[in-house]
DNA sequence: CGCTCCTTTCAGAAATTTGTGAAGTTAAGG
DNA sequence: CCTTAACTTCACAAATTTCTGAAAGGAGCG
């Protein structure tokens, strides 16, 4: 193995992973370009990538990069950093605040609760079929308020884990 | 209000139902047919229909239940009967069982965590991108033990709810 | 101010996905 | 066995989505 062979980063073992794990996130319901995306800054040494670097690492053009990132921000999945003095823009994940927003289905919880609340009183709490949908939502609320603690916990084991680095 | 008005269910308000509740999982990442049929299912006071009764509510042609209704069953969302003596099916909600199915991301989430254990040993485990990989690993590792007792948790309170059906 | 570099927007081409009709398959019931 | 009722598969047309090139926008720097 050659001195830069040791030293660079394999560009192929990056990019082998970097497909292969948007692949899944593809297969979970993700859209492609934001899952390449993320892929791409996860699997990043500084967890940062410019727009040209996602465009040359992943042969999209700076179109698909916009696109992509605006959807990744919106889920607060990755942020915004600008380069002081420059008008290039970083994506950055941060490491922890990326799986507090994508465990954090509150609005989706809230829309699917409403459509069930709305089906229980138009179909009457009284029948067999708002009956199941009362316990279907009376499941959502449960499930709602675990999660926030489930976040909790894992806040506590990852500091015992790997040391707090508090905003890292 | 009229004597069938107030029998019959209101085959109008279902049907606002069914398509607002679907159009929620459509946009939580589920595709629309089977979203409409689950809909479908969960808003019958029976909580089962025959293939026919499924593609008239919905307009839809028999192929299209027959897709919708082989991605449901694998996805564990409903289980198909046969009537005894007929060659006509009915698929079936469990009101329990489905979103048991749902919640069981465990497939999903232990693919998630092949790619990522992957990338670790790919990238170095030494490396920042393998660190922030591992700890990633380490997250979805808590959480798959986390549903599974979030789940006990919840049978619990469902019976205090509802009571036991045990197998509904 | 104006130049230049970077990002965003937009219209359209290309690819993918979706749903249908029609043919094919299976099994109940005479 | 043969008929017939039901479900499934398949090829294709239509609709939707995705990604690009090109033009527009805006912010730093001289």
């Amino acid at each position: 193995m050659t001195e830069s062979a040791r030293s660079a980063r394999d560009a192929e073992a990056v990019s082998r992973f970097v497909e292969s794990f948007a692949a899944q996130l593809v297969e979970a319901g993700m859209q492609r370009m934001p899952a390449r995306v993320f892929a791409a800054l996860l699997s990043s040494d500084e967890g940062a990538m410019t727009s040209a670097e996602l465009g040359e690492q992943l042969r999209i053009s700076p179109a698909a990069v916009s696109g992509a990132v605006r959807y990744l921000a919106q889920q607060h999945m990755v942020s915004r950093e600008r380069e002081p003095g420059s008008r290039r823009e970083r994506y950055r994940v941060h490491s922890n605040q990326w799986y507090e927003a994508v465990t954090n289905r509150e609005a989706v919880l809230k829309r699917w609760e409403g459509a069930l609340r709305e089906g229980v009183t138009s179909l009457g709490a009284d029948t067999p079929a708002g009956r199941r949908m009362a316990e279907t939502l009376a499941f959502f609320e449960f499930v709602d308020g675990e999660l926030a603690a489930m976040m909790e916990r894992w806040r506590a084991r990852r500091e015992q884990l790997f040391g707090s680095t508090g905003s890292e």
